[in-house]
DNA sequence: CTGTTAGCGCTTTCAA
DNA sequence: TTGAAAGCGCTAACAG
């Protein structure tokens, strides 16, 4: 095993300060171009890198950003962290991600675990329960944004869709469309989003004339297994509707399966796209929106307030579209 | 702004040494239950949360695995990464994600960013060119598994599908099924994992005695919309085959989406399930695997590794399965 | 079981 | 432009 090198090592190798092996390596302008020259070729040799621990705790700053998602394995939220990623690299930061399972207790020990790296800011999708939390971290100065979902009782920069309205006009359509007899599939009502989802598309029907049944919860965690489980129960049921509307993603591939292997003329409203959307035999209304970009806004947004800490917080929305798709099977 | 409260802090407000304040917080048991007490009152009332750099520092042990993969925003690796997560979890790690979007050159930088941080191992997909990196980290006892991919000239643990085997009886399966004319769609060849997965379909192919018609390389990024390009300049092709292998999820649902788009009756054989496979008009021969459970072995190695640097390199082979689906709505 | 002291590798401060 | 010295917050080593 070999140690590794360090500073030190660096500036003895090269014949100088430690102080100026570390103007070289941290790429300040005013040093001697001969010793610059001796500084690299040492560290290059000794292939030394940096101690980004070291270096934090001298200076204070870290060069990660957190962030704490539901489930890194839902497409949603790992797009999301890509995007937060794509403005991270662009400021040379690293990103340090990781899945709360929606569970306010996994979430509370994780903001701690990650906020014990320092991380210059924290991008989460907050859950009830932790708002004191957040409170606590936002006093120091830190950064936080919360995405997809809002916090409660704590005012700090946010980035969501206008999940009322994107459900509204995506009904709206599929009734334009013909749809006359629809049911609601949501994903748990832990999610914060669902609530308004639901209720958007409630407000649609009621101002087409027609009638709200009941939501049907999706039981269980946020899966397509049981989604799917749950599709089976409404097309099977004493009155199959002629539209589903899918609050999230995964609901909408449950169902998606379900109505194909049913066989049902049961058109499709999803908030979210989904994969292969497009070849449904039956219509897909698609609550569109650039997943990429909102986690692109996040970051940047936490950008924002590092440089100056005494922006106002913002509160983006990111911009729903409807998308028409599906029905090309038949 | 609050400055954060730091260990002294604690050991002050608590009436105790700075190093009993450290031992009750970083639970070690010999400590008398009313200093505890104590101390742990007056951390939660400080607010105190540990600084991971110092300790880090001190230790020389950080609590974080770093992790490099080709694109977070790719189902296939954010599962993969949702693995790792569950075990470093299970260690008390945090995991450090980064997207190389396959670049050697990204790639490249990208370790040195992650090294800097000093996590406990390192787990990669690989990209040729980055060998030397790896070994030179590899030799300072670095756990560095390398996982799907295989590295070159570097013997260190490593996590694969059997790409070849899996390919071959993908392709056979469809031969069994009564297709005869197979082409073979497939990513970029800087993805190391396409070479054998070809050549296994081929195999396959000469072994029943069928022709092997010339790989369509996917022109540009990885992704579905270049994918159904590719589709689309087959089945529109002179000759349309009645089989399409798909080397991986993304030339999948690329592949998916023209074949439905054209309704043409072509089986697809893909390496990797993809979400609404079961939906498919046409039948669906998947070579599926447990993606997250190569994530969990993967992580696993590297601690199994932490624990006993002395451990012979090991080579695990994730299991591949042909699951038949698809063909529902015919 | 508890406390003291030193020092991890780096950057900041200040002096030359 | 360069260097010396101090110290960030924590834990290891050792003494009591």
């Amino acid at each position: 095993m070999i140690r590794r090198a360090t500073l030190n090592d660096v500036a003895r190798e090269a014949g100088v300060s430690i102080k100026t092996a570390s103007r070289v390596l941290s790429g300040v302008e005013t040093v001697n171009p001969t010793l610059r020259d001796k500084v690299q070729r040492a560290a290059a040799g000794l292939d030394y890198r940096p101690n980004r621990a070291a270096a934090m705790m001298r200076s204070g700053r870290s060069d990660m950003v957190g962030m704490i998602i539901r489930d890194l394995s839902n497409p949603f939220y790992s797009t999301l962290a890509a995007g937060v990623g794509d403005i991270a690299e662009r400021h040379g930061r690293l990103l340090i991600t990781c899945s709360s399972e929606g569970t306010p207790h996994r979430q509370s020990s994780l903001i701690e675990a990650v906020m014990s790296q320092r991380p210059v800011g924290l991008i989460i999708t907050p859950t009830t329960g932790t708002d004191r939390q957040l409170i606590s971290e936002a006093d120091r100065r830190t950064p936080i944004v919360a995405v997809d979902e809002l916090p409660t009782g704590i005012n700090i920069d946010t980035v969501t869709f206008d999940n009322s309205r994107g459900s509204r006009s995506g009904v709206a359509t599929a009734v334009k469309l013909g749809r006359r007899n629809f049911v609601t599939i949501s994903a748990g009502p832990q999610l914060t989003t669902m609530g308004p989802r639901v209720a958007g598309a409630a407000e649609a029907l009621s101002a087409a004339g027609l009638p709200v049944r009941p939501t049907v919860d999706v039981i269980g965690p946020n899966t397509t297994d049981t989604a799917r489980t749950a599709a089976y129960s409404v097309l099977d049921g004493p009155e199959r509707p002629d539209a589903i509307f899918c609050t999230n993603n995964v609901v909408a591939l449950g169902v998606a399966e379900a109505i194909v292997e049913r066989q049902a003329d049961v058109a499709i409203v999803s908030f979210d796209d989904f994969s292969l959307s497009s070849t449904m035999p039956v219509p897909v209304i698609v609550i569109d929106h650039d997943t990429r970009q909102m986690g692109r806004a996040a970051a940047t947004l936490l950008f924002a307030r590092l440089d100056d800490p005494q922006l106002a917080p913002q509160h983006l929305r990111i911009a729903t579209s409807i998308r028409l798709t599906g029905g090309l099977q038949r």
